[in-house]
DNA sequence: GCCGTTTTCGGCCCGACTGTTTTCAGTCG
């Protein structure tokens, strides 16, 4: 079993436990450990087999074994003997929004053990006759029932933030709002979230909370207090507002920001200190230490300030009490991108489009990088075709009619055995050539593995395009060794792109700190196959900055001069 | 079940909101 699977029975056996009324805190060692699993970034296998499991954070002897159990036999006694004592319907049902163990319990006494279940007593009026169930808890778990689906599934954070923006923007206009921001893993800029989170700063709760549980397209109001409502959206995707005090907002930001883990090590610091952090404010420090904003309460913490993309808990904490946190990049630091398409492949806009939008936003360059042949599905380029591209490219350049230079790039399919699809007498007519994974993507680790390698050690690729082929909430990631392709990479003089495209943000973010700190270079790229598509610049560099890229790790951060070079450069 | 500048037991975040009940348990984040 993998570390995926396994991390999904720990979570698991958390909920079986918390059915069985086990001791809370025994249930949340579970959830911990299941987390604390899927954070790890390093080679599983080894931590198993050299017995170093417990090194994880919350893995302790009693787990570890449980861990290491399911990872060699794929079964786990205890999982199964729990299982057996509990119907399967009860795991289902506590999946229910506004179920907890208590509830499904007491349904369970009455005979209602599963979702069908369920449905048919909820509408029969049965279940509002249960005690401590009445008839608005049936109707609310109908509703829950039945969107089910969309209430549970995740959304990518680019659509998430087309929704939240103009709610953001009405919170910021209504009167007697003094700030608006929103928090949470969409501030975070995490690839994807789970619901939206406004917090605002009033004196007055009433009028903004009555606002935001009227706004349009609300499918239902599940929460609206003095100073907390929670909506669903048209969709599905929930939406959060909290309202706090002008004084206690930077707390309350911080504290509404996340993530729960890195605010769980902030409230530790506060303890040792002698306070006591909440939402609210630093209870029991003097009053010299009263913070107003993020910035002075890290500040007080004896941290540097921690931007909401670093606060996820992989040691931005420690790096900010050295004042070693990087200088993160942004999007200005931007001059042009290299991986893009035009209607000579899949693309939507024409070259001339593609560079005109380019030049609108401020960029000196674009590469061109259309499809190779065997991206047969995406209209790719053969030989001739590409050969006139590069000709058209030469002569635009010449002309200096666009206002921005084009660099000749190809997006060169890596065919099932490594080999790149054009020979190198081709790839020689151009600047550049990335090397992505089209077809054959279902290969084992360790082919995948060895084919993208053999493609890195090929002296015509530049760039290794899209590591795994994932489709944010679409399609998984192609099983492969990445550490040992960004170690290939390194030891070849090749960049790996960061993949802009919101559906994409491959390679992930969470590998590229320690990759940059082995010495990789990033290029940052949208994917584009429209001219509109160059704004997926922002969520690029959004995975950049979690990842703690600085602008000299990102090539495309250099001027027109340097590129030309520094392309030249590679080529030889 | 985990963890420990209080080394082996005792603590583990807690406040907001709902819907029920009749003062609060259950759920959520």
């Amino acid at each position: 079993m993998d570390k995926k699977e396994i991390a999904k029975v720990l979570e698991e056996i958390a909920d079986l436990l918390e059915l069985k009324g086990e001791n809370p805190f025994k249930v949340r060692a579970y959830r911990t450990a299941s987390r604390s699993l899927l954070n790890f970034e390093g080679n599983f296998k080894k931590l198993v087999e050299e017995e170093k499991l417990d090194e994880l954070e919350g893995v302790g002897e009693h787990i570890a074994e449980k861990i290491t159990e399911l990872f060699e036999t794929g079964k786990l006694a205890y999982y199964e003997k729990l299982k057996k004592s509990t119907p399967p319907g009860m795991l289902q049902m506590i999946q229910v929004h506004g179920l907890g163990p208590k509830k499904v319990k007491a349904l369970h006494k009455k005979k209602i053990r599963s979702i069908e279940e369920l449905k048919t007593a909820a509408e029969k009026g049965k279940v509002a006759k249960i005690r401590g169930f009445g008839k608005k808890s049936a109707q609310n778990i109908l509703d829950s029932l039945a969107h089910r689906e969309a209430y549970q599934k995740r959304t990518l954070w680019w659509d998430a933030m087309t929704i939240a923006e103009p709610i953001l923007e009405g919170l910021k206009k209504l009167k007697g709002v003094q700030k608006a921001e929103i928090a949470g893993s969409l501030r975070r800029k995490l690839e994807t979230v789970g619901d939206l989170d406004f917090l605002v700063a009033a004196s007055n709760p009433k009028p903004i909370m009555k606002w935001f549980t009227s706004l349009p397209g609300i499918q239902r109001v599940l929460a609206s207090g003095e100073t907390k409502s929670s909506v669903k959206l048209e969709g599905g995707i929930q939406a959060d507002l909290r309202v706090v005090k002008e004084s206690e907002f930077g707390y309350a930001l911080c504290y509404f920001t996340g993530s729960k883990e890195h605010n769980i090590k902030l409230r530790d610091r506060a303890l040792s200190c002698g306070w006591s952090l909440s939402e609210y404010g630093l209870a029991g420090a003097r009053k010299t230490k009263k913070a107003a904003t993020e910035e002075d309460l890290y500040k007080i913490l004896g941290f540097s300030y921690i931007e909401p993309e670093l606060r996820e808990d992989r040691g931005e904490l420690q790096a900010a009490e050295k004042k070693k946190l990087p200088h993160l990049i942004e999007v200005k630091d931007i001059r042009g991108t290299l991986h893009n398409h035009t209607t000579s492949s899949d693309g939507k806009s024409t070259l001339r489009e593609m560079a005109a939008a380019a030049k609108k936003m401020g960029w000196e360059y674009l590469g061109i990088s259309d499809h190779s042949k065997s991206s047969f599905q995406a209209n790719g380029m053969d030989e001739k075709r590409l050969l006139a591209q590069v000709e058209e490219i030469r002569k635009l350049n010449a002309s200096k009619s666009l206002g921005i230079y084009l660099f000749s790039g190809l997006e060169c399919d890596i065919l099932a055995d490594g080999k790149l699809d054009f020979p190198k007498k081709i790839l020689d007519h151009l600047d550049y050539v990335i090397g992505s994974v089209h077809a054959s993507l279902t290969q084992n680790e360790k082919a995948m593995t060895r084919r993208i390698i053999k493609a890195v050690e090929n002296p015509s690729l530049t760039i290794l395009g899209h590591l795994t082929g994932r489709l944010l909430l679409r399609r998984e990631p192609s099983r492969v060794d990445a550490q040992k392709v960004i170690d290939a990479c390194i030891a070849n003089n090749k960049i790996i792109e960061l993949n802009g495209h919101p559906l994409r943000l491959d390679m992930d973010w969470r590998l590229w700190h320690k990759a940059s700190e082995k010495g990789l270079l990033c290029c940052i790229n949208t994917d584009a196959h429209h001219a509109d598509n160059h704004q997926f610049i922002l969520s690029g560099v959004n995975a950049a900055r979690k990842g703690w890229l600085e602008k000299s790790q990102v090539i495309n951060t250099v001027s027109l001069k340097e590129m030309q070079k520094l392309l030249k450069s590679r080529k030889n």
